[in-house]
DNA sequence: CTATCATATGTAAGCGCTTACATGCATCCT
DNA sequence: AGGATGCATGTAAGCGCTTACATATGATAG
């Protein structure tokens, strides 16, 4: 016993479907659908009136029904720590972009860095067929990309490394610490405390070997006092730079590993009435909006943010087109952004560092 | 001729099918998807078989099939302006928070406000089946909110206002307004310059309104040359202020409807080498990060953004359970934070207004 | 003049799931 | 005993779409 068809019922709130109009031209369902993908053969005149009728009852394609038999959702996953946390806002803009441009969607995940909420994610992506995934968590677990990958789901790591092959986009934190630290060194500072990212974190330890590599570039031992481990935020930064002004030999310049952290650390100084950049200098790493408000205005590390999440994006949808091809890992180049928090070390009378 | 089903071809890729754990466990699709979603009659050992090879198959269930018969999509439409800009990541996540929390997913729809923009997503939201949208728009095209009513597609706006019956979810702008204005008059202030934002849009309106409240309950009339158009940006914060400084009798405090502008505003009175608070006393709106990065600290009304998303999305949701209510609307309160733009009024040995 | 081919359209299967309905069995009531 | 009821399971239709295959027609080639 056949139940009738929804499309003899008039349902008038509901989208229409290929049925009515095909109906309505006096045509096959299987003609409708060739119109409208534009695959196939159909008359022209008549692909026209299709596409009128289709028009004049707004139809919209129920991408249900299209993604249970082409197998692609044309949706893509965007798993971020916390989307309020202000690195991160643009990443998302740049992949969003992205995708709409190849007509893919975005489904926001914010995890919180929580395990549990990434696994349910990771669940409710492939329930949705999620077309691929992209990673900008600090620490992802890889059994997840492991299992996203195993479930044909490609992923691509944006800032992120791991114990993977997979495609990854990241800005060069090497390179961005080093130029951080050259520069202070430029500006004659020898004694550069450095406040850094969780140990845990990769992007953590590159910076903290980009301040190494330049320091030792010119021949200085880089001393563990003057390293001091925070988390991102700002009031760690606040706590590493009080530590390090109170060391008996404190630094002229502090690099902080983000801005947040730089801006706790002007705070900081502030308080203990300290000169910035007179006194200490300072510079920060993200160049998110904070730093150019912060006063003094901080000078720091501009992460291209949102291209990082639009090639990210392209990267993945490229991917898709190519399983096969060998995974790709673009490095994009952080650029030092002069402000007024870091400038030339004072010299009372005594011999100044040669500027680099 | 009959193609061969799917679940016959191993394909060891791809997520498990009911079919594959119907055969497995020797049971009908029907008494699996009973089990699985937990309706309908089966025997309690069973169940529990059905469940453990579900797991060990690492299955999920194809929510494009499961929307297509269900009608359900459990995918809400969050349409804002820009994440980029610092007032909506907080809303984003409260709306995300709401939505996991009844397992409703959220795609992330940025407009620019672009009207184009706006109805490319308003089809991919009515192609995807999207259960509910929250606009958060400044300037919702009506048009766009009829279609997806008429498509059956529920809406909230958030902190928005419009010409039709709808669930509305918004922080009050006219009493966050007159407080701001209030306490500057409080701290005896009577010349008070406004920056509002586009006078074309409700929120802004609002704004002036709770201002030239605040100023008419002490007798006092709003002076039209004290009052600057601004965009919300703090380019034309900075540009107001610089304007309002040249005034012949120019305000002893400023009050820029965003704190993106009373940034530029205090870059203006900087620049001028005008003290704040010292000379010029500032207020902004929206308490975002900025404001206690800049120096000095904002004074600013703080609006409940997380709250705002949360709250939008309970209301959505709700609605999908119960279409015919009447409509909703949630006025949520506004809080003035108190921070060091704004001070006592200088007394010149003339006369003070007195407080408030 | 028939074989070949490009074009144009229809038929119907099937994507993975839910669910109305049918069926079977045990239990309970009158 | 016969009917009603509750539980357990199976059968198969159908959600709206794409697409393999069948079919039909006119054009072109040999």
């Amino acid at each position: 016993m056949r139940r009738q068809r929804r499309g003899a019922i008039a349902r008038c709130t509901a989208i229409a479907t290929i049925y009515e109009i095909a109906s309505k031209v006096g045509v096959s369902t299987a003609t409708v659908s060739r119109a409208l993908s534009g695959g196939g053969y159909v008359r022209k005149e008549l692909r026209e009136q299709i596409l009128q009728v289709a028009k004049a009852m707004d139809y919209q394609p129920n991408s249900f029904a299209r993604g249970l038999v082409t197998r692609q959702s044309h949706i893509l996953g965007l798993i971020v720590p916390d989307i309020c946390n202000p690195f991160f806002p643009a990443v998302a803009r740049g992949v969003e972009d992205a995708a709409n441009e190849r007509g893919y969607n975005v489904l926001l995940c914010n995890t919180d860095g929580s395990l549990r909420k990434e696994n349910d994610y990771i669940d409710v992506l492939r329930s949705r067929q999620a077309d691929g995934v992209i990673f900008t968590t600090s620490q992802v677990s890889s059994r997840n990309v492991k299992t996203l990958m195993k479930s044909g789901i490609p992923v691509v790591l944006a800032d992120r490394r791991m114990d993977l092959e997979c495609d990854i986009v990241s800005a060069d934190n090497v390179e961005g610490a080093f130029q951080a630290t050259r520069h202070l060194l430029g500006l004659g500072h020898a004694r550069i405390g450095i406040i850094t990212g969780p140990m845990g974190v990769a992007t953590s330890q590159d910076r903290i070997e980009g301040y190494r590599r330049a320091l030792s570039e010119l021949g200085i031992a880089s001393s563990p006092d003057l390293i001091r481990e925070g988390d991102y935020r700002e009031r760690s930064g606040y706590d590493g730079a009080m530590e390090l002004i109170k060391l008996s030999d404190p630094p002229t310049a502090i690099f902080a590993c983000n801005d947040l952290m730089a801006v706790g650390a002007l705070h900081a100084l502030e308080e203990s009435e300290l000169q910035v950049p007179g006194d200490v200098s300072v510079v920060g790493y993200d160049d998110i909006t904070v730093a150019s408000v912060a006063r003094p205005r901080l000078t720091t590390i501009a992460q291209p943010k949102y291209e990082m999440g639009a090639i990210a994006c392209r990267m993945l949808i490229d991917r898709l087109r190519a399983p096969g091809d060998p995974y790709q890992t673009v490095m994009l180049r952080p650029q030092l952004v002069l402000r007024e928090s870091a400038a030339m070390m004072k010299c009372e009378g005594s011999v100044c560092n040669p500027g680099l």
